[in-house]
Parts: C-alpha cells; sequence; structure tokens
DNA sequence: CGTTCATTTGAGAAACCTCAAGATTGGTGG
DNA sequence: CCACCAATCTTGAGGTTTCTCAAATGAACG
C-alpha cells in the first residue's frame, strides 16, 4: 500500500516525536495522512470540552478521513511515539485514482477497516467488564503489530493509565486494577521497571481471559 | 444523492418491513445499500455471541459499507419499520464512479460521515452517564429527522427500551427510568398511550440535560 | 538528591445492574 | 365488542461494579 501510494501520488514526509499533532479538529480539511511508522492516537474533543480518544492507528492506518464530509478535521492526530507520517493531497489523490483504481480500493478498504474497528470499540464498551476491556485493548495492540510483521509477544504501550483508561471507558485506577490483576493471573508480565513494557506469553491467554470475564449474556442475546 | 445514483448506476430496489433483514453478518460481500425509507438498525455480533447494536441508519445512509475490506458483511442490517432499500453492486459502482467522480464523493461522504458518528457515539459512551446518553440519542434522532426535512418535534422509536438500552450500553432498566426522569423534567412528553411516541418540545432543552448532566470534566481533560 | 509525574493500592460512595412484581399495550379469537 | 394473552414497559429494593478521594510508592530527570 505504502509503495503503490509511493509511485502514483505526490507525497510530503513528516518526522514526528511524541505529543507532535498531525492536524487538528476543526482545521481545514485538505490532505489524507498515512502513518509510516510510529503510533498514533485520535482524540475527540466535544463541544462542552470532554475529550475522547476515538482511535489508534499503527503502520499503513490512514489518519483524518473522518474530515472528508465536513470539510474540517473531527479530531486532533496526535503521536504517540517518534514516527514518520505521509501526507497527500486529497484532490490529488482522487485525480490519481482515476487512473489508478487500485488506489481507490485501498482507500475504501482503509475506510472499511476503521468502520469495522469501531464498532469493535462499541461492541466492547458496551458489552465487555472493565477488565476484559483492558484485555481486549491488549489483544488489539498485539494483534496490530502481528499483522504487520511485528513481534507481538512484548509491547510498549505509549500510552498513561490514564490515556488508556479513556480510551476504554474507566478511570486510571480501574485500568490499573486491570493490569494488576492480568499479571496475577500470568496472563500478562511487567518487563524491567518500566510498567509500560508488557510482555504477553499468548494472545490466547488474553482472549480465554476475556470470554471467561464476559458476563453472562442471556440478557445481551434478548434483543429479538 | 438519490438522484444521482438512480441516473448513473443500476439499481434494485427493495421494499422491506420490520424484522426484514437486509443483509447478515459473515455473507458475502458483493454490493452497497442505500435507505431509501425506513429505518434500519446494524447489528454486530461476537465470536462469544455479545450482541450489539452499533448503528442506526435513516434515508440516504449508506449500509455494508464494513464489508468492503473484509469481503463479507460485518453485521446484521435489520429494517425497524416498513421503508425501501436499494442496492447497488459495488463493482458496478466502481465503474460508474470513474465516468462520474460525483459518486466518490457521495460514497467518501458517507463513509465519513459514518466514521464521525461512530466516534461520537464512543464520546457519549464513555464520557457521559446513563441519562444524558438517553437524552443524547433522542437528540441524535431528532437531528436526524431534521436534516432529512421531516419534522422532528414528534418522534417514533421503532426499537423496545432493550434495543436502545443495548445501543447505550446500558439495561433496559435504566432506559425506563432515563425517560421517566426526562419526561418528569418536561423535557420529553409521552403522547397518546403507547410509550413509544415521543414529542420534543425543544432540542435545546435536551442540549441542556446533557450538558447539565455531565459530570464534571477535571478528570476527563487530564489527558496532556 | 530532590522534584515531578506516573502508578499502585485501599476505603468509602455513587451509579448502574439484577431480580422481581405489577402495569400497560396491542393483538387475537371468541 | 370484549376478554384474554403475550410482549413491553415501569417501578422498587438490594447487590455489584466502578468511581472518587486519598495516600504511598516508584520511576525519570535535571
Amino acid at each position: 500500500m505504502l509503495q503503490l501510494l509511493e509511485a502514483t501520488v505526490p507525497i510530503q514526509r513528516r518526522i514526528v516525536r511524541a505529543g507532535d499533532t498531525v492536524f487538528q479538529v476543526g482545521q481545514s480539511f485538505g490532505s489524507l495522512y498515512v502513518v509510516n511508522s510510529g503510533f498514533f492516537k485520535m482524540v475527540n474533543l466535544s463541544n462542552e470540552g470532554r475529550e475522547q480518544v476515538v482511535g489508534l492507528q499503527f503502520k499503513g492506518d490512514w489518519l483524518g478521513m473522518d474530515g472528508i464530509a465536513a470539510g474540517h478535521y473531527g479530531c486532533d492526530a496526535v503521536a504517540i511515539d517518534t514516527g514518520e507520517i505521509w501526507s497527500v493531497r486529497y484532490d490529488a489523490l482522487m485525480q490519481a485514482a482515476l487512473r489508478t483504481p487500485a488506489l481507490l480500493t485501498a482507500l475504501h478498504e482503509a475506510m472499511s477497516r476503521e468502520l469495522v474497528r469501531d464498532h469493535d470499540s462499541l461492541l466492547s464498551l458496551c458489552t465487555l467488564p472493565a477488565d476484559a476491556r483492558v484485555a481486549g485493548f491488549l489483544r488489539y495492540w498485539a494483534d496490530a503489530l502481528e499483522q504487520r510483521g511485528l513481534r507481538n509477544d512484548q509491547i510498549t504501550l505509549f500510552m498513561t493509565r490514564a490515556e488508556i483508561g479513556n480510551y476504554l471507558g474507566m478511570t486510571l485506577e480501574s485500568v490499573s486494577r486491570a493490569l494488576t490483576k492480568l499479571a496475577r493471573g500470568d496472563v500478562i508480565r511487567f518487563i524491567e521497571k518500566g510498567r509500560r513494557d508488557i510482555q504477553i506469553p499468548t494472545v490466547e491467554a488474553l482472549t480465554r481471559f476475556i470470554q471467561h470475564t464476559a458476563a453472562p449474556l442471556e440478557r445481551a442475546a434478548a434483543l429479538h
């Protein structure tokens, strides 16, 4: 995907460091961005000032697609680690897409994947208790790394407990307690001194924990 | 948008009644659907059988875009009222889009709007108490009607309390209590006998209720 | 080596869920 | 037209999860 983009559209590259913003909510929409390396969080800001992490983007993911319809970006895109971000003018991309339909396919698939991911988040938020949501978060991160060919037995969270909690709809204390509980059950292990590096013996153990912790679903199944 | 589609792409029309499914999770992806009339819910089903309403679609909205990347639909699309749904072959749409770029714009804006909407849902779920989420749900429905030129001072919910609760991440009892509270404060009114028809004196009152009920946000703002 | 920020842990409070009992409604058949 | 049935909805009481508040510990940095 990255190669395809490189070969067909003018690209601007930019190195970012943790805390840098790629674009901000309200800013006029003009370009889409693609993660070449690093990790990014998307932060939504409500009218009343409530702040919400609504997504995490990894290598190959697109940023800024929520700005296409409104004409301005719908959230802040913030780097949470050093990385490289590519930007593409949306109008240039559309021009190129008419000549190279594969570009269109790539863009549509990226948007589609993000929709699926959002729905997964909603599902977790609504149906899982706090502990399981944290486990699901770690599994998501591990899966994301694996899909990109990176080692996923050991992950570094570039987020504070507060950020993770915000993303998962719970307090930082609840995140801490959940991680402690996971470590006690040997589903995860803390490496070294810092508590940001987490070893994941097996992803299956995480999945088991989620299913085991999930509330009985007689009620949930009563939708019919 | 509907006219544009009609003029440029082969369309298949279908009348649906409440409970009919447009497509089901896992079904092979081939077409996108557009709501001509009626109301639809998108239901996600997790591996373990947890069921989650992840979206509501109104006139002009597209259905099935979460199937583009995976090659199969990611959720069930279920009519919750009588309506008409149009279907368009995705490959035919792409063909037509190369000749009529406006089609592409329309599709991208539809996906973009859905991303924004999903992020709004996440924000509500994570930052608002149950009462305010119900108020936000009613405001969303009223806004959706208004944007489509329909009267929005009186809305008919084609969903049970259980479905609303599922969508909003709470139990049906909590939905009931929230509606009772809203009615007591005269933010909404029940019409007639049934409890499915709700009168909304002013959307502003709903907004005020949400802001008033929102928890103080010192904690939430501590993301920096 | 002290300061600051992040994290952990505990105890009490609050929101929400669960369970249960009645009410209300809409539909169906007598 | 009325009575009954099934489904939905409301309301209450008590339990559970999660949040809030507070304090202590640990790590990072000059």
